[in-house]
DNA sequence: CTCGATTATTTTAAGCATAAAATATTTCGC
DNA sequence: GCGAAATATTTTATGCTTAAAATAATCGAG
């Protein structure tokens, strides 16, 4: 393959990626919209306090998520006045906060992941089954060679 | 494969998808940013205009772009404002409007393009050339697909 | 021809996202 | 222990994004 032909290869791959993400992160926004009136960065936040009953440093969620810490700030807030979770300083370093669910948020949560688990289902519904771990390989693959890409510099 | 098998198969595609996605555009944000003082949502009009000389109806560009319309109106207000492209109202039908990429435009374009392809030759160097066409396959047929789930409600 | 429906576009309100600056606290070299 | 560097978090400014309401122009049925 010639460097032109890579060029448009690489190209391609990058618009079907941006448009496959675009359409089902727009229809799961919608749903849970609709369903919920929640938004998926406050899913996602949720998401990652699950896996951890006793609770996350603060500082551990944007890297988790790839998202800035700024961001954070007003989506934990909410979060934490519409009583899903909790935000207590660190007696031993009072720079740090541990944020924690509470029942209630690990209650709303399950429900939500519950169908958001439904509606990926039915997204993907048409996509043959037997070639999920391929794509998954690739994208894993794909994945690991723009990290390194990005390390090197 | 039995249903929870595939239920944890399709997660993981999407969240693999979401996550080349991410890395990928954040790096490309970043640099059109630093080396062009530009957004990928302002590079994304252009594109779509430098394949039309004769220019585009306004509302063309949300289809394509896959956003809201209401999205659109400041960045191309400002896009105007710098001279990259003119917005001309219909003599036909004076809701409509016209935009059409300037010379200088144009010339912006194709140098921030040049750029563009290079960086993403650049993120993605390191996966195997040979697999592209086999993943572009994939996520064609995935983005088909979701296309044909959200069409049939 | 005229009024109601449709279409194109903008405005508004709310929230997400970043980068960069600011604040507050801890850690470490000396 | 003191002051400088490092770390955790918030604030600020700017821009993208959507949904829904508003505006404006055209179309179409009678």
């Amino acid at each position: 393959m010639d460097q032109e032909a890579e060029h448009r290869a690489q190209t391609r791959v990058w618009l079907r990626l941006l448009a496959c993400t675009t359409l089902i992160e727009g229809e799961l926004r919608r749903r849970f919209r609709d369903e919920f009136d929640f938004t998926m960065p406050r899913f996602d936040v949720l998401a990652q306090l699950d896996r951890e009953p006793s609770g996350l440093v603060l500082g551990e969620l944007p890297k988790r998520l790839m998202v800035s810490a700024g961001n954070l700030t007003p989506i934990v807030d909410r979060l934490v006045a519409d009583g899903y979770i909790t935000r207590t300083p660190s007696n031993l370093d009072r720079r740090v906060q541990i944020v924690c669910m509470t029942v209630e948020g690990r209650k709303t949560f399950r429900r939500m992941a519950k169908s958001h688990g439904a509606w990926l289902a039915e997204l993907l519904a048409d996509f043959p089954a037997d070639r999920f771990d391929g794509l998954i390989g690739e994208l894993d693959e794909l994945k690991g060679a723009v990290r390194d890409a990005l390390q090197k510099p």
